[in-house]
DNA sequence: TTTTTAAGTGAACTGTGATTCACTTATTGG
DNA sequence: CCAATAAGTGAATCACAGTTCACTTAAAAA
């Protein structure tokens, strides 16, 4: 006895997971939360109502990964820009760059993932992701203000402002509908705002930073 | 035949209608929309289920108006701001922190209509009235840049990073529970900081609006 | 091939809360 | 006081997804 599936079997079981999670965040960026009901999922997927459920215990947990898979997925290529010789400036720059030119790429997960009014247990996912995003942005201005590319400040309540600042700001082209002109000059601006924010004076980038005051 | 009411039970009818907006005022407030069911505003104001649809034809209309009402509230006090003769400078941070410390005084009322998931109807008005506010913030750059105490950038946007980032930062220390030191401190670190997103150098206030580069 | 176990099905069930509506009560006009 | 009309009641209804579950089908063990 002990009965266990053949590893064919068993791949096909996890790949039927993934497949589950796929289709909910193609519903999702599709037409948001609205349209990914456990059914449509389902239908999506080529599987039955039920079958979601021996993969997910609730609809709220399946959610959950999506979200947190593309959350994990976002925080890793930031982190990774944090490993270039940069400075702190230039990154902080990039940083946001980087995350709003990809937003911009695909509405309507950005702000199913942003804004969109859901249940409060995945809400709770949400606002832990977010938490995410505003460490990574918490550890560049650290780094920053350290060396003196940054004045001194709160970095938790910079990184959020920063963080709410750029979110904000692709919302609304993001949302339903409207979308306005130039992106390129959007992501700029919206960069731009944000250095500025953590206190460097002026434009960035092509400052190509100067401390402002090195510290000791 | 043609019936009208008195005028006492005009007036009894329109209170009611104000007591029910204030009674989904307060439970919002209490517990976030979760807690402001019909049937609890109702109760509430010691009216039946059913009463509420003879003020309201629907829930979503009911909250939409106190939503509303909020807001409007809200932006005659900051537009108030603009009448007095401070800088564009100290209107921007003098809107930030008044804004900010109404907000961490009712913590659950400000969650709600900052953050708090609902149904799409409701979100749609809750876009609205963000927009109102970004409104107001875009006409303070607008005039900043005018007069040369803002560099030249895009109103728009630069007013929904601000009002992103304070909103940002105001959510974490209102959400459910957490609340953190220095009300004082918070705010005032929020503040400085869309002053200097604005492209303000260093802080703010203390430097009572030099210009930065006299326009024309 | 037969038995055992797991995967998959989808119609029925459930919980929740908004909305309705037949009816009662209060107010107005004659 | 007697219609006529409107306000108010609250239990019943509805809507709608998520979830369950008795059953069917497929895959592993014997």
């Amino acid at each position: 006895m002990a009965y266990q599936r053949s590893p064919l079997m068993k791949k096909r079981l996890s790949d039927n997971r993934q497949q589950i999670k796929l289709a909910a965040r193609r519903l999702i960026a599709l037409g948001g939360f609205r349209e990914a009901s456990i059914t449509a999922v389902a239908q999506n997927v080529g599987l039955s109502t039920g079958a979601i459920y021996r993969y997910f215990p609730s609809k709220a947990e399946l959610f959950i990964e999506v979200l947190g898979d593309a959350v994990s997925h976002e925080v890793t290529i930031l982190r990774g820009l944090l490993e270039g010789e940069g400075s702190p400036v230039d990154q902080l720059y990039a940083a946001v760059e980087s995350f709003a030119t990809r937003a911009l790429k695909g509405p309507h997960l950005a702000y199913a993932f942003i804004a969109e009014p859901i249940d409060s247990d995945v809400e709770a996912a949400r606002m832990a992701g977010r938490a995410q995003f505003i460490a990574v942005f918490e550890d560049i201005l650290r780094a920053g203000i350290k060396r003196g590319f940054f004045p001194a400040q709160m970095p938790d309540v910079a990184a959020a402002c920063i963080v709410g600042a750029f979110t904000e700001a692709l919302i609304r082209p993001v949302a339903p509908a409207a979308r306005p002109a130039d992106d390129k000059k959007l992501v700029k601006a919206i960069a731009s705002l944000c250095v500025r924010a953590a206190g460097v004076a002026i434009s960035p980038v092509e400052t190509t930073a100067k401390r402002v005051k090195p510290k000791r």
